[in-house]
DNA sequence: CCTGACTCGC
DNA sequence: ATGCGAGTCAGGA
């Protein structure tokens, strides 16, 4: 970047969606990309908001000729501040390609079965009815149960069943509330019907069809500056949160297929925030543990519960998953006797016990807060930043959301930066060939493979994610195959 | 038009 | 009151 001129631009990845096809386009300067390594925390990146930020004066609108050299005297500053904090790599080596790779994964789209995609909301939009219709008559009441309010009126005031849980406008509905109220009137679970249909109804199966292009695909687009840790996110639609748990919900991802002549790919790293917590951590138990290739639940389940790793039941190893992602969400251990239905004095024995058996993740912990109160701020692998302001609160509730934001923020975004270094890698070694990273879930590559390139994808797909950078710890990605993409899980 | 409640994913 | 998102709807402005 030194001796060449530098282009600079302010939305590098639009600006690529009109250069098709993909030459790697390099001596960019992107001013949206840099200032969010900047500042991951912002609402928005547009130059409205970035030109009194930084140059300390507002976008003239009517001097629409004051616009380039606005941007070219942003970037400059931009520029200079993001080497200033050691910025640079991340931005020319990781986010810049990244966004080629993204503006073709955006063209290239991902194709879905239309018709049965309408098949099933066709069917889904009858039974909503017929639910409405049963709740009417189970209860003797017609409501809207899309409603949480006229669903509270029914349960609360009509039927008189028990206020669990308040909101800030009346008392809750939601789930969790309904699964404890079931057993009270049959005219719960046919709300939770509705709830679970309703939802994939509108979310996925009216949406999508509307969104296919003439060849069936659907093109989402990568928002790139968008979460505080670094992931990316999805929208218009959102293909990050496409269903998986429900039967239901498993008909949408079947529903997601590749072109003929082409399989799905996917590639899902495994446990890769634990592996990084591993890493950061350097846990000699932990880092053991994956090291030998163990199920790392399980045997977590046997250091905190005293028994031998061949002896951990399901209930316990389910317990230990909970414990092991609670400790990367930062969860108290009220929370975690929320989410295992214990009591506030067994879920702190359980976590008491982790940190005594991890004490390298007790210590990692306590020195990320330490260095996150001092710095202002928390780091990735990358060195990507994130300020954390609320530990500087005076309000103990915030103060607390800034922990829990210091301990999950590196971890979280040390698995974006690998994914994010691993797509621009898969990307350059797909060059000339057919297949196409189609998806990106977090800690997923949803790739369109060729059949005939399908031996050679697989191995370069999964090999270039396994070794984008090195761990203390093995990182391991799990693949699988199929025409749709339900067909992939592992 | 925005906010709250809710639910989908990692 | 466990981290990060997006989308839907109802209901009120």
């Amino acid at each position: 970047m030194v001796n060449s001129k530098v282009s600079y631009t302010h939305g590098f990845k639009e600006e690529l969606s009109y250069l098709f096809p993909f030459n790697e386009k390099r001596n960019v300067f992107d001013t949206e990309i840099a200032a969010y390594l900047l500042n991951p925390s912002r609402k928005s990146y547009s130059l409205s908001s970035l030109f009194p930020l930084y140059l300390g004066e507002g976008l003239s609108f009517e001097k629409e000729e004051e616009l380039l050299p606005k941007i070219l005297s942003l970037g400059r500053i931009l520029k200079k501040k993001i080497e200033e904090e050691n910025l640079d790599k991340i931005l020319y080596e990781v986010e810049l390609p990244l966004s080629h790779v993204l503006s073709e994964t955006e063209i290239v789209g991902i194709k879905v079965d239309r018709k049965k995609l309408i098949e099933i909301r066709n069917e889904l939009r009858k039974r909503v009815i017929e639910i409405v219709k049963e709740i009417s008559d189970i209860s003797g009441f017609s409501i809207n149960p899309a409603s949480p309010k006229q669903v509270s009126y029914l349960l609360f005031e009509k039927l008189g069943l028990p206020r669990i849980k308040k909101t800030k406008s009346g008392y809750s509905t939601d789930q969790e509330t309904l699964f404890k109220l079931r057993e009270l009137h049959p005219v719960v679970d046919k709300i939770l019907e509705f709830r679970e249909i309703n939802k994939l109804l509108t979310t996925y199966f009216e949406v999508l069809p509307k969104l296919v292009d003439e060849n069936d695909r659907i093109h989402t687009k990568f928002i790139q500056t968008g979460t505080a840790t670094g992931r990316l996110a999805s929208r218009e639609p959102n293909l990050q949160n496409i269903p998986i748990r429900s039967e239901i919900g498993k008909k949408v991802r079947e529903s997601f297929i590749a072109e003929d002549g082409f399989v799905l790919g996917s590639f899902d790293y495994s446990q890769i925030e634990l592996r990084i917590l591993a890493h950061f951590s350097k846990d000699e138990r932990l880092i053991k543990a994956f090291r030998e290739g163990k199920d790392i639940h399980r045997e977590t389940a046997s250091g905190i519960f005293g028994v031998p790793p061949d002896k951990v039941t399901k209930s316990l190893r389910r317990k230990a998953k909970t414990i092991n992602y609670g400790i990367i969400y930062g969860m108290s251990p009220h929370g975690l006797a929320k989410e295992l239905g214990i009591s506030d004095t067994e879920a702190k024995r359980y976590i008491d016990r982790y940190f005594e058996r991890f004490s390298g993740v007790r210590k990692f912990i306590d020195e990320l807060i330490e260095k996150a109160k001092k710095n202002g701020y928390v780091e990735t692998i990358l060195g990507r930043k994130r300020y954390v302001p609320e530990l500087n609160s005076k309000n103990h509730n915030t103060r607390k959301l800034g922990e829990r934001i210091a301990i999950n923020s590196p971890i979280q975004g040390s698995g974006a930066d690998i994914i994010k270094i691993a797509m621009v890698n898969v990307w350059r070694k797909l060059r000339g060939k057919k297949s196409r990273i189609v998806l990106q879930i977090h800690d997923e590559l949803l790739v369109e493979i060729k059949e005939e390139e399908a031996d050679e994808v697989k191995e370069i797909v999964k090999r270039e994610m396994e070794n984008t950078l090195s761990l203390d710890v093995p990182v391991i990605v799990d693949a699988g195959i199929g025409k749709n993409w339900l067909e992939c899980k592992t």
